[in-house]
DNA sequence: CTAATAAATTGAGTTATCTCAATTTATTCC
DNA sequence: GGAATAAATTGAGATAACTCAATTTATTAG
């Protein structure tokens, strides 16, 4: 259990009606103000550590965060990236809290933290929240075989177009976007070394697919971007 | 809802002591009961079908089954091999049933076949079961996050040394076995080509690693595997 | 505002892995 | 049980992607 020093009380939380804790009954409320708090995270701070355990499980409320493997040498892999109102991550709460994955942000964030044990009796005895973090779980696990299969058979622009398509169509919703990621963040979303992902984004912009300045993007050429996951 | 020509009732099924269902109440037992149904599966014949849609939850009885990503260009994925009492895999039974993933019989094998919708009503009127689900659920993922960085980044040594040790550590339970899949199966679980699987298998025999004839393969070195995909 | 540091790009050479084709070995079926 | 078919192995050549090093561009700190 932790010290509560959150600001806000959920019921008067101005992110209560995008919390996955909604209609709450008082006593669960109270329990959870109880046993949540509020963190900063600088930008490149650690969330989670893989490998070890934590009691925490964790809701953004601003900011980003890169959910990945870390490697040895150095050579990570970012699974996805996490955005407000998600769960990051899931230690192994029904096991033994290990986390299997890193959490790391990628732009200054906030995040509410809840004590583990608070959000397993609540989802115990309000069967309400079941189908939703089943689905959630599904949708990972689908995503993850997703990324499997691409990033193992498809070349090196099919990676890139992959990459690029899911920035535009599930993290910033817009052609048009300021990369909130690292050159080298993009490389390990697709999967290889930054020296390749630059090539790569050169052609791109060589091609027109792609508008290119600095961390300003904007896909020219979405479909051509579809055409090139799908051959690649 | 399905018509039952199972022959044996959950009550009286040998398996009973390994079913996901154990201590069901009698009103559960029934429902169970009046809608399962026991399939057999051919080698090789086709389980769950990817972006197809399913009715019902699988637990293979006998047998196996690997659970695979089908690409283009006949390039597959295989995710895990399904055993007996093991859930073989998930739709999206809180969406819309769909399948992200193939499953395929690698023998003979029997199945029970569960329906959906009896399967939410149990798990949603008996928490009991939430945990294990759960646990289940992050298995699988922990599963999937550990197989893209070592697919990703690792060589072909250690990519086949990490599938060996899989067979040998989470299948047959034993340094000996027979391979149950084939040659192509084997490569397609390390990722790589079949003609490459070849030639690292060749290699490990040559150095003594494995001693291979045909299907049986004898794992003489486990250390050595573990440092090569230590190292790969 | 400039120096120092970090991030990103570009080029050239190397290598791991794939592809295609030819055999060999195993399996199926009449 | 032997012919036909499929699976597995082996070899040689092609290529995609990496690594290392050199610049260039961007960011941070004094």
């Amino acid at each position: 259990m932790l010290n509560s020093n959150s600001k806000i009380k959920c019921g008067l939380c101005i992110h209560q009606h995008k919390c996955f804790f909604s209609n709450l009954s008082e006593e669960e409320r109270d329990l959870l103000n109880k046993n949540k708090t509020e963190v900063f995270y600088k930008a490149g701070e650690t969330i989670y550590k893989q490998g070890t355990s934590s009691n925490y499980l964790i809701f953004l409320l601003s900011g980003m965060a890169k959910v990945m493997i870390e490697g040895d040498h150095d050579k990570n892999l970012i699974l996805r990236l996490g955005k407000p109102f998600q769960i990051l991550d899931f230690p192994a709460i029904f096991d033994d809290n290990m986390l299997y994955r890193s959490s790391v942000t990628v732009m200054d964030s906030t995040a509410c933290l809840i004590d583990i044990d608070v959000f397993k009796s609540i989802i115990l005895s309000n069967k309400k929240y079941v189908p939703s973090l089943f689905s959630h779980l599904n949708q990972v696990q689908n995503h993850y075989s997703k990324r499997l299969i691409n990033l193992i058979y498809k070349n090196m622009e099919a990676r890139i177009a992959d990459a690029l398509l899911y920035l535009v169509n599930e993290i910033y919703y817009s052609r048009v976007f300021t990369l909130t990621i690292s050159r080298k963040d993009l490389a390990e979303l697709a999967g290889m070394s930054k020296e390749s992902t630059s090539r790569i984004l050169g052609q791109f912009k060589e091609q027109e697919i792609l508008h290119i300045k600095g961390k300003e993007i904007e896909v020219l050429n979405k479909k051509q971007l579809e055409y090139l996951s799908k051959v690649g």
